[in-house]
DNA sequence: CAGCCGGTAATAGTCATATTATATTACCTC
DNA sequence: GAGGTAATATAATATGACTATTACCGGCTG
């Protein structure tokens, strides 16, 4: 069979299997393109251009990053597209009110995780988490599909297993999330998942349930309580579930962090 | 005084007055590289490229739109940037799973919103609407500043102004939005203002405050109530306001539309 | 026959240059 | 000084060439 496109709306389209799913952020391959939009985007994030005024002019920029002139041009281009700036013939490139920057863009998060992970913010993710969750779960508890159902056991399952690392724990982690989020049959929902990858991230840098045994099983079962709320149509339990898993992870930061200032002194 | 950038972080940053803040997303200008992206990304949107395959390529789409080469290749990037692809020598521009879509960026919201705004969508604004506004009222009444105060009493003035068109209107009630965002001091929760500016434009679309004195009158009260709430401190009582705001709404869009079908019989 | 290895070709990435469009500024007329 | 008009700066678009990456194929080797 040829290579086939899928872009013909008549031939029924053929998805072929996806490359495997997740794979947390920081791992992604970084394109001179990206590595330069990273940057402009964390000087964004820092303040160092201010809101309503203009960015270097093109040929700056392009003296700076040592670039032809279209990479400059397609890195603005993925700016704007995040709502940082905006370019106008003749004006040059403006930066936007930070209103309109997409915070909850996986890349903006990522920039921002880069630029230093202090207190602030992520109580700041926390809170958002603790707004969203909830609600997607309540959601599923109304919709529960068996499929989702299933889907949300095999999760609990993957996060069971005793031969975590970090990084393979925090993936199954951010799978049962997402699976909420599609649960919840909203697909806005679904979309907050760069933020919940973000947070898992950020949090399991320096600390892990996996670290603790104890805290792992009490992590596995928060979550399978909330599939128990879930399949039983409880909407309320499965809402106040999840805050208590994402509460329980809010501790552990906590105290590593106390534990990790006691230690400096 | 010549013009001045302000990109050198030494120089302390001269912020020049914002050229009129909001102005709601419908009327924005076009540019060709901005329609292209609109289309594509719509096509995307309703299901036309199958995720995990790949978009037409480059020349077949230059020669669909009649662009040249770079313009395609920033549309892409701005696509890519939105998450809906991802590009790779020799492989193609291929379709990401639809998780990773940042369906809470403004110009996606938009392109959604112009696909048509059927009762699931609106349904599903109206949830993240329902969860996180009322977060981000509870944080305000938390950290209540005496700026945001006032901010949110003048936008409540505004709002309550008897000459206003349904447009100058949709501009108040988002300014109040904004402002809560603002005042929850999370940055990430300001930055959904493009949801509620969506869901207010596909709102007040059909039926508005203004059309009804008495409904006017309501949900003028209704966000005055959120602001005493908020002043007070009582965080619980600034949700269920903010809520029952978004409530107000929401009903008046059902009465609007059993209203629609009955006349159409 | 299976598996490795290297070459080939397809595809997007990058570059350089030229032309065009548009908004701002300055000037010029009345 | 008001209003219009030309000059000018700046980004937008166009074009064509070259580069880099990597999937794919076909041959070599065990």
């Amino acid at each position: 069979m040829k290579a086939e496109t899928n872009y013909r709306p008549t031939r029924a389209a053929m998805p072929r299997p996806m490359p495997r799913l997740s794979r947390l952020a920081v791992e992604r391959a970084k394109s001179s393109h990206d590595q330069i939009a990273a940057t402009l985007g964390t000087e964004l994030l820092k303040g160092l251009y201010a809101p309503g005024g203009n960015m270097p002019p093109e040929p700056e920029l392009i003296a700076r990053f040592q670039i032809s002139r279209t990479v400059m041009r397609e890195v603005m281009k993925t700016l704007a597209a995040k709502g940082f700036v905006i370019s106008k013939t003749r004006v040059g490139t403006r930066v936007r009110d930070p209103v309109y920057w997409n915070y909850f863009d996986a890349d903006v998060l990522a920039w921002r995780v880069r630029l230093g992970l202090d207190d602030e913010f992520m109580k700041s993710l926390t809170e958002v988490r603790r707004s969203l969750e909830p609600a997607a779960a309540a959601l599923a508890a109304q919709r529960r599909s068996p499929t989702d159902i299933s889907r949300l056991r095999e999760c609990v399952r993957q996060m069971a297993r005793t031969d975590h690392t970090r990084q393979s724990f925090a993936e199954a982690d951010l799978d049962f999330h997402l699976a909420i989020g599609s649960a919840s049959g909203n697909p806005l929902m679904r979309s907050m998942a760069s933020v919940i990858e973000t947070a898992l991230v950020a949090s399991f840098a320096h600390s892990s349930p996996v670290d603790d045994p104890s805290d792992h099983e009490a992590t596995v079962n928060g979550h399978s309580a909330i599939v128990d709320a879930i399949e039983s149509g409880e909407e309320q339990a499965a809402a106040e579930a999840i805050l208590k898993v994402i509460n329980i992870g809010v501790n552990r930061i906590d105290v590593t962090r106390k534990k990790q200032r006691g230690q400096k002194k």
